[in-house]
DNA sequence: CCTACCGATCGGTAGG
DNA sequence: CCTACCGATCGGTAGG
């Protein structure tokens, strides 16, 4: 019996590559580079994937998922929108430091995604921004939030979330739930005192 | 004589390779794409350019050059940490309308920049960086802000004006002195309503 | 998992 | 501003 926790070589790959992906960027890391890293030969990659653009595409769809997958259960509760928000920022925050490699490629690398997934990718996205534009257009109608643009609030809100992976270290002095809740005090208050 | 006002050979290759590096990113962008665009043949580039990196370079530091500028005068005044706050936001958003193309490539291609020029682009960078960090220390320390984390709170801020350039069009609804009014209600009241 | 190799394309130069 | 071309490297395949 082989090990059991051990990963496959694809899922190795990919994990590889994702940190190439992610510093690099995707166009700039050549399937050489990641064989180098891996410690095998190029053509050996092929025996466990069929393309660098595969890999791609697995890295920006998992994290698609994930997203989707943390937001789930949330708008069907009956919280207010404040509470909700909160909610959506909390799980947006965790999966980006669950996953900050991901994140990065997710964000920044997902225009070389080739048709047609990138018109997929861009509808799930699309799809995700408007849970959380519900929930501000809700705030707004129920007097909770100021009457700011709605699409302008939720680009700014998710600008803030998405570049956590920049900095966020998970050996660092702020756990992933201290993050979202003081991303949430500033967003949702602000920074000045009261 | 020729022309007044027309732009030079060598700032119209510029001025086409920021709209394609933003487009396509850098490493991605060949120089036929760049010599197809502008209608000549890729050798031809060479007679008004040393090579692809020096573009990269030129757009990298003339837009931190524009940032830094913008910002001068600000912390020689003696206005509050809040007022402070609200001209650095102001002049920030100033520099990301008027230049959304060069901002884009400014924000994610810097990674493609060679020794010593990174070296230097990161210095200048974090010198900026900091501009915002001690107004907010100085706010935190007058009691006018929240104490949430200095580091913190700037990246948060910056994160949020930096993805202007994602959305923003010139024609849109909302002026350049509007977005950077209501980004520095968000980020200094918060999104609720009093 | 490797050796050997493919056609395509890359950034850039020589020479006019 | 072009033609012609360079060596290097790209993603990927054949065959074992």
């Amino acid at each position: 019996m082989k090990s059991k926790a051990k990963i496959s070589k694809k899922e190795n790959i990919t994990l590889e590559a994702t940190t190439l992906f992610k510093r690099k960027g995707y166009a700039a890391t050549s399937m050489r580079d990641l064989a180098t890293t891996i410690g095998v030969e190029a053509a050996t990659l092929y025996s466990h994937i069929s393309s660098k653009a595969e890999i791609l595409q697995k890295i920006c769809f998992d994290m698609a998922w994930e997203f989707f997958n943390a937001v789930e259960a949330i708008d069907s509760s009956e919280h207010s929108a404040t509470e909700k928000l909160q909610k959506l920022i909390a799980s947006h925050v965790g999966v980006v430091t669950k996953h900050t490699d991901s994140s990065a490629v997710f964000l920044h690398e997902w225009r070389h995604l080739e048709e047609p997934h990138l018109t997929v990718f861009l509808k799930m996205r699309q799809d995700y921004e408007n849970k959380f534009r519900e929930v501000i257009t809700e705030g707004i109608a129920m007097g909770e939030f100021v009457k700011i643009d709605a699409k302008f609030t939720v680009l700014t809100i998710l600008s803030a979330l998405n570049h956590i992976h920049e900095w966020y270290k998970p050996e660092g002095k702020m756990t992933p739930e201290q993050i979202a809740t003081h991303l949430a005090e500033i967003l949702l208050k602000g920074i000045i005192s009261k």
